[in-house]
DNA sequence: CCCAATTTGTTCGTATGTATG
DNA sequence: GCATACATACGAACAAATTGG
């Protein structure tokens, strides 16, 4: 019961989160693990609020979360449907954080390697042809891998902010939307277990490429540089997901 | 007040849109044309109600439906404020028809375009890659539109079925989504103004000059096709918008 | 440090509407 | 046409959190 999350014992309980968001989290979950695939209809609402011990209302607003994210469906008379997989908002941070949280196919994150690949790749073109774009930026992150590598601050946080400023930098902010996917990404996945020192040594140079394609303004050259960063980082978290069997 | 546009007068009434719906829309009316911008904190739940005639139910669930787009967000004692527009799920697609219905940018268009430009590329390389896809289907819309220039069938649905191919011929359920964003982008911007004969006969050849590409296999060929065709269809569909003065 | 005001959070009871069989 | 099962909608009430005095 997510009622008992919040202990009503103690002195000071309160709650952080709202039932709201627990009680969504909770019904996402069931539809991702398959607790309730495409097609099938939920318990109506009173029944799912005993079961989470919430009121109907909560379950009610709860159920408008999910469908205004694609993945539920209210008919009068019928009750609440679950949708097929693809009219989930697919692009949706959230959707995609509870996909990482509670169970993801190897083949989504091959697509969504590729799909960063494609997508990341066109924001390097575009910021290759930018004039107002500072290449000097992206050459601090290299830097600050760099100094990364010898102990000196965040690999992490460098990495991530390379591939926000090509992202962001590219001045179309449907590429820029693809940065909190990428964030999710990178906390998900970018375990100590793929930032081992082999790989950053042999990713770092990739990165240094890009920047110098980007510098140089040659187009052919940004895009063959920036698909093979992302193949690598393909291939080093990848082969690390596979050894621990982590996903679904 | 929302409510008046249910008649409760005569014998049967009958709401076809839930009075959610019409809350939800008209909130993110607000937002779009600037009745309440970033950082603005909406009416409390009760005066909102009151202002469009709904139960504070209403209200908070429309909200929910709001804050799960990435346009609202709520704080207990504040209120509900409103986001910055970069926080918006720009690839939603109610969040993209409402921008489309209540005013959309010039920048935005050129940057959808872009984008558009740039996801189809890809995904027409990966089709030309893909053994399984099916070439013949994607003439066969080719067809279909030539046989529209002649006024047999739908030049629209042709269109949009070639498109649709591509998008999800390529294998990738990232790429497939984008799919609804372009009906979007078709449903509101071809119009018969630029759906004119002219145009049409000049973007048949370019069509097939991708499914070309696509049979042969040489994907700088489907690149550079596609990136054609794409560009042509911005101009073709932006010269009239700017024309007709249609936007924002 | 506590008090008070404001606003959302949450519950409950009830009535209505709508599609199904 | 009627009963049924469910979502839809309302209103009142209290709880909890946050802010400012």
């Amino acid at each position: 019961m997510i009622r008992d999350k919040f202990p009503d014992t103690g002195r000071f309980p309160r709650p952080v989160r709202s039932l709201h968001a627990e009680v969504v989290e909770e019904i996402a979950r069931w539809l991702i693990v398959g607790d309730f695939t495409e097609g099938d209809v939920l318990p109506n609402e009173q029944e799912v609020g005993q079961a989470l011990g919430v009121s109907r209302t909560v379950v009610r607003e709860a159920v408008r979360t999910l469908v205004a994210k694609g993945m539920l469906q209210v008919r009068r008379r019928t009750g609440t449907v679950v949708l097929s997989e693809d009219e989930w908002n697919i692009f949706d941070t959230e959707v995609l954080a509870w996909r990482f949280r509670y169970g993801v196919s190897n083949d989504f994150l091959e697509e969504l390697f590729k799909f960063r690949a494609g997508t990341e790749t066109i924001a390097a073109e575009l910021c290759a042809t930018n004039p107002d774009f500072d290449v000097a930026e992206l050459r601090d992150c290299c830097d600050a891998m760099e100094r990364a590598l010898d102990g000196q601050g965040d690999w992490f946080e460098a990495d991530l902010r390379f591939h926000r400023l090509l992202l962001t930098g590219a001045g179309n902010r449907f590429l820029a939307h693809i940065v909190p996917m990428l964030e999710n990404l990178f906390d998900a996945l970018l375990s100590p277990d793929v930032l081992i020192e082999e790989n950053m040594r042999r990713t770092l140079p990739r990165h240094r490429a890009v920047v110098d394609a980007i510098a140089s303004g040659n187009t052919t050259q940004v895009r063959e540089a920036m698909l093979l960063l992302v193949s690598e980082a393909r291939e080093d978290t990848l082969r690390r997901i596979g050894d621990a069997g982590g996903a679904e």
